[in-house]
RNA sequence: CGGGCUGUAGCGCAGCUUGGUUAGCGCGCUUGACUGGGGGUCAAGAGGUCGCGGGUUCAAAUCCCGCCAGCCCGACCA
């Protein structure tokens, strides 16, 4: 790994971990917190946050949901209704025992989700089929006391959003589970240029508390799988805990059945992981805080008429309604800048000095091929938008070649073993906790989902022989 | 919690084995000059409770004991 001394960054293949760590720190994404496992986001990753969420909350308001706001305190008894919930969660939970001076009487939870707290809520608003279906939002941050921290991956603390609604029957609740996986999908592909696979969780890796959960799967360039976002049903289970009821229109007191599902800040991190090279961050233009870089190049009565030329121009991309900065630091040499905002990801650089301005020009480098070009000042500002949209689309397929080239099909115990070590891994499974708990132990990967798309095929157990379940191949791999 | 390792300037580190000038180096920072199309050069500066506590000694960053914190690899996980 790069010493504070060398140059750039070195290759991520001898330590992808370190790799990731100095990106963020040096790309002033983040920091690590004052505590264990917390971290401080800058304003730079805070900016791809804030564009990931305007995204995000724009397609769940278009569904008809609404935000809201809960607690961040929960009285521990409130967790403890749901069994499962407070069976998964508590060895993670941050509980404060001590406030205003003496201890309190019942501990509280600093919420770790709040399928609880949202869930009491529930309760009271809802008592008629009429109340249905209630869809809520939350943006919070929430607490996990994980084992093992990681930059954005899996913080102490950390941002999300989490749905919420309730329904009269389970086919309405799946409809909504759908409508969610949809959205998030298409966050996932189309704004962070995410390839995602998309399954049911088994049996062992679903939400505490859920009946049905599923999840959108990514490959990142060590060959390690993130769960990017998951959506839950939750049956009846909470609604029973909760006591979520309604009177239908023949009069009966029904359960309503919940479902609840998270996008996180995880999703920078994932996008770091996907997309990065050695020399930094490469950003999707629709993420980028600043999709344009301007490197204005002279000196003096030159760099004056340069800096005409780049005001000009950048008011033009602002009527474009694109985000453009002109570093125009000016104790510091072009070529630092580049090397800069190629870490930072930028993905579009725009280098306008005396030479280009005699000629009527200006260079035009790309982050992803790093090829350079000579476009005439006349038009370059209208190429722009069709420029950062063709630049977001290969990007998307870059990372779907690498996905699909690491991902690979296993039919025997060795070949399982051996593939899921560098990328996913489709196998017949006989869908045995047990038997998933082994190929955790040899190989350290997990059954990430069963994904939806998958062709129907039956047999036996990659593993073990025995015949195979769920009618389709399960997705493996090493996961973050 | 198990295995490995590290705490010395804002960041990254050397010095410790074998105790002894004023604790050093790189990056960064400040000032100035020259520079400027791929991480510039030179000069002059600022910046330290050597993680914390105790012990040994004429003398401790260095040796001994205890504590604390952090990192990496596992188990847990969005």
């Amino acid at each position: 790994m790069a010493k504070a001394d060398e140059k750039g960054i070195t290759t991520q293949n001898e330590d992808f971990s370190a790799w990731y760590n100095e990106l963020v720190l040096r790309a002033e994404l983040a920091d690590r917190g004052p505590v264990r496992g917390t971290m401080v986001i800058r304003p730079y990753g805070y900016r791809i946050w804030e564009l990931i969420e305007a995204a995000l909350d724009q397609k769940i308001k278009e569904t008809g949901h609404e935000n809201a706001y809960f607690p961040l305190f929960i009285p521990e008894s409130h967790l403890k209704r749901e069994a499962e919930h407070i069976e998964g969660f508590s060895p993670e939970l941050a509980i404060v025992t001590h406030a205003g001076g003496h201890d309190l009487d019942e501990p509280i939870v600093v919420r770790p989700t709040s399928e609880t707290v949202i869930g009491e809520m529930f309760s009271k608003w809802i008592s008629s089929y009429r109340d249905l279906p209630l869809l809520i939002n939350q943006w919070a941050n929430v607490v996990r006391w994980e084992l093992r921290p990681r930059l954005f991956l899996r913080t102490t603390e950390f941002l999300w959003q989490e749905g919420h609604t309730a329904h009269a029957n389970e086919a309405d609740a799946i409809t909504e589970l759908n409508v969610a996986t949809n959205f998030y999908e298409e966050i996932s592909r189309d704004i962070a240029a995410l390839p995602v696979i998309i399954g049911l969780k088994t049996a062992s890796e679903r939400f505490a508390g859920a009946v049905r959960t599923v999840s959108l799967e990514t490959l990142v360039r060590d060959g390690r799988a993130i769960q990017s976002s998951t959506t839950h049903y939750l049956g009846t289970n909470f609604a029973r805990a909760f006591d979520i009821s309604y009177t239908s229109r023949e009069g009966n007191v029904e359960y309503c059945h919940t479902t609840s599902w998270g996008m996180s800040t995880r999703m920078i991190g994932t996008i770091i992981m996907t997309h990065g090279d050695d020399k930094g961050l490469i950003l999707p233009p629709k993420l980028a805080p600043f999709q344009i870089v301007i490197v204005p190049i002279g000196r003096d009565e030159e760099l004056a008429k340069v800096l005409v030329e780049i005001r000009h121009l950048e008011t033009r991309l602002h009527g474009l309604g694109l985000r453009v900065k002109v570093d125009d630091r000016d104790q510091l040499s072009p070529g630092f800048k580049f090397n800069d905002w190629e870490l930072r990801g930028v993905p579009i650089r725009i280098e306008l000095g005396p030479r280009d301005l005699s000629t009527g020009v200006a260079t035009v480098v790309d982050r992803l091929t790093g090829e350079k070009e000579t476009i005439s000042l006349r038009d370059l500002a209208e190429t722009m938008p069709q420029r950062l949209e063709l630049f977001q689309q290969a990007l998307y397929q870059r990372a779907l070649t690498f996905r699909d080239d690491h991902t690979r099909r296993a039919d025997s115990k060795d070949e399982l073993l051996q593939a899921v070590t560098t990328g996913f891994v489709l196998a017949l499974h006989c869908g045995d906790s047990a038997c998933e708990r082994s190929i955790k132990q040899d190989s350290g990967a997990s059954a990430r989902c069963i994904p939806l798309e998958g062709d129907e095929e039956t047999g036996s157990c990659a593993y073990c022989g025995a015949p195979s379940a769920y009618g389709r191949r399960v997705l493996f791999a090493r996961a973050y």
